[in-house]
DNA sequence: CGCATACTTAACCAATCGGTTAATTGCGAA
DNA sequence: TTCGCAATTAACCGATTGGTTAAGTATGCG
């Protein structure tokens, strides 16, 4: 069974956060504001082989934090704003100016 | 030995970010916004015994989202504005997409 | 002092995490 | 069809997480 494409909101916050919450996976988040690359290339500035970063691309999309795609041999991530908005809006409600 | 004070941006990132990735400790942080309380206080809408909440408390302390004081046998929890301010800021800087 | 209140600490446990190596799949080129 | 590149999956490992129960500690009160 594939992950649920619905996730309550309080999961997606779980699963967000988490997956911001490693300096790996936000170096791989920022790269991916400049556009969308392949895995290959994600891993290149970190020292650690390609199962390992796979992996850690698997912790952003559970929350919808980034999308695949596939480009020949490549599977492209991409960076979805909404997971983060929700991140933020948490963020924002919940601290007094 | 305690834990230090001074802490590396990258590694307080990771702290606060793995203390919002929790529900009971965003619930924890959100009634902590209302003002300081005490650990008893904190733990009764949570279905969970009073070291789960203790144990919860340590992990945004860590990251310095929260500081704690004595009030006779009381442990009042403060919130602290830097490390979420932190967040937000990584978060700020990490959206233009 | 003796006792109650408010925690904290210790020990334990199953589940998850973050990494590894080795094997496997998907795709395009020759 | 065979080869090679890109990436994933499987199996494994030690460390961490999130909860438990039971015992210990700090403080204030009569």
């Amino acid at each position: 069974m594939r992950d649920s494409v619905l996730l309550l909101s309080s999961d997606q916050l779980n699963l967000t956060f988490a997956a911001l919450a490693d300096p790996t996976r936000r170096a791989i988040l920022a790269r991916l504001i400049a556009g969308h690359t392949t895995v290959t290339a994600l891993a290149e500035p970190h020292d650690m082989n390609l199962p390992a970063i796979s992996k850690h691309l698997r912790v952003p999309e559970r929350s919808g934090l980034i999308e695949r795609s596939r480009d020949a041999q490549s599977r492209p991530s991409h960076l979805k704003a909404e997971p983060l908005k929700q991140a933020v809006d948490w963020l924002g409600s919940n601290r007094r100016h």
